[in-house]
RNA sequence: GUGGGUAUAGCUCAGCUGGUAGAGCGCCGCCUUGUGGUGGCGGAUGUCGCGGGUUCGAGUCCCGUUACUCACCCCA
């Protein structure tokens, strides 16, 4: 058989890579239920009617069919789910009398989307989702409470102590508050007009001028959005300084305490790895969102996009009598590891668990190191014989291309263990041994500095 | 879906205007006969993505195809 080649857009991880995203995601749930936000799983199909409800994104949905279809179109079929946001709506409806409102859940699967593949851009790839939805409302401060663990999460994988990922900027807008300002300044088309704002990331603000003035805007209305896009503030600042701006609306006063009340109650989260701020040019594409959205940014990786993304929608779903409200972020754990992973910037120590690899001195000692091995493994130390019992140095070696810090041999003396990083060698006892607390587990290093470089001469 | 680039050893890549396939790293062995790493010496490895064409001769030129990749669209 030839040697397959990768399937693009469906990343893999080598063992010690994926050690780190199991590490990530476990980090990520911890927080999730630290903050009372219970897991869930959906199935990974619905069908292809569900699918669709969201509007444009119908050419990148993978459709489920079977092999041998006798009819193919009879049903209504199954595509696999595009994100978590939908099938988490419709478990809701399915749920609704059986959950407790407001009701909070994270869940962190796979999704699938037929996109053309790019850096940070998969058509398989994991989201770690939260999201609070209430029958028939949900008070504001929710999308506070949103922010904060998302933050509170974020700063865990962020912090030095425990992955030290590169720093996190999660920047928060309110739809309210520039459709109102789009409004005061008499502007027709809402949406378009926050269409065309939330290419400034990619489009210098002079060809976006353009484009909004052939969407039907005055240069003047043009110029006044180009200015309230500009307002970037890490406080409440921004306030006085969209006041200055001179445009009134209810709608726009609305976002604006709404957007002051989730940027103040942030502050108290903010370290020198994850910061807040509030950007008055995000808009999102999506057109659900209703008050605040999220976008992320992950330092020294600006061109990946947003890593995590998110924000209010005043109708999540509907069965006619009641329509439920929610608010939610989406982290994309691969956009955020598969890249740092590639390039070599995010690194465990070891690719497989074992702490120790027990020496084997001959094919007859074989049953006495499995005996050694156990005693290690009663005190919770993870552990492997060695395969074949060649030469001490052999082994050795074995154990340092698996990132295996210690060597346990049997010597005429009793059982000693080497640690092949320093060489020291001493005598032990197996069934009591434990290694320094920071040896137990592989080991996560990030090197910030080369990814640097590469960012810089681009 | 639209447009560009690339495809040679396990990895990163060289290979000029066509002339029988290379380097570095890695891997294996020995120096070192049961305790690795450094050093020295030696060794193995290829349908040159695939198919066709031009030619005495194609990794090299032409056409097609597939995969990968970058940008657009959109998004985590």
């Amino acid at each position: 058989m030839a040697k397959p080649t990768p399937l693009s857009g469906f990343p893999e991880f080598l063992p010690a890579q994926r050690y780190v995203e199991t590490t990530v995601l476990d980090t990520l749930a911890t927080v999730f239920e630290l903050h009372g936000f219970a897991n869930i799983e959906t199935r990974a199909v619905e069908p292809m009617d569900q699918l669709l409800r969201k509007g444009d994104t119908s050419k990148e949905v993978y459709v489920l069919r079977r092999l041998q279809e006798e009819d193919g179109g009879k049903d209504k079929g199954l595509g696999l789910h595009f994100d978590l946001t939908v099938p988490f709506a419709r478990y809701v409806l399915e749920n609704a009398g059986k959950l407790e409102f407001p009701f909070r859940r994270y869940q962190i699967q796979k999704v699938w989307r037929g996109e053309r593949p790019q850096d940070g851009r998969y058509r398989e790839f994991a989201q770690a989702d939260i999201d609070i939805v209430g029958a028939g409302e949900l008070p504001v401060h929710h999308d506070l409470e949103i922010a904060r663990v998302m933050l509170d999460a974020l700063g865990r994988i962020a912090h030095p102590d425990v992955l030290g990922l590169p720093g996190f900027r999660l920047q928060v807008n309110n739809r309210k508050l520039i459709q109102g300002f789009y409004a005061g300044l008499g502007i027709d088309d809402l949406d378009e007009t926050m269409r065309l704002i939330d290419k400034l990331d990619k489009l210098p603000a002079d060809a976006v001028r353009t484009q909004l003035v052939e969407s039907g805007l005055s240069e003047e209305q043009a110029d006044r959005c180009l200015e309230l896009a500009t307002i970037c503030t890490p406080d409440t600042s921004f306030v006085d300084k969209v006041r200055g701006l001179g445009v009134e609306h209810p709608l726009l006063d609305e976002g604006l305490a709404e957007l002051a009340d989730v940027v103040a109650g942030c502050a108290a989260l903010v370290t020198d790895r994850v910061r807040i701020e509030a950007d008055l040019k995000i808009a999102r594409g999506l057109d659900y969102y209703t008050g605040t959205v999220f976008e992320t940014r992950l330092d020294g990786h600006e061109s990946l996009g947003s890593i995590c993304s998110g924000g209010r929608y005043d109708s999540l779903a509907s069965d006619g009598r009641t329509t439920y409200p929610g608010v939610g972020i989406s982290l994309g754990v691969s956009r955020l590891l598969v890249p740092l992973l590639n390039r070599g910037e995010l690194v465990a120590d070891r690719s497989v668990p074992s702490v120790v690899l027990v020496a084997l001195t001959d094919e007859a000692g074989r049953a006495d190191s499995d005996t050694l091995a156990t005693q290690l493994r009663s005190s919770g130390v993870p552990c492997e014989v060695a395969p074949s019992p060649q030469k001490f140095g052999k082994q050795i070696r074995y154990a340092e291309r698996r990132g295996i810090p210690y060597v346990l041999f049997s010597t005429e003396d009793g059982p000693q263990i080497k640690d092949i990083r320093s060489g020291e060698q001493v005598a032990v006892d197996p069934a009591t041994w434990t290694p320094p607390p920071a040896d137990l587990k592989p080991r996560i290093t990030v090197s910030t500095s080369t990814t640097n470089q590469m960012e810089t001469e681009k």
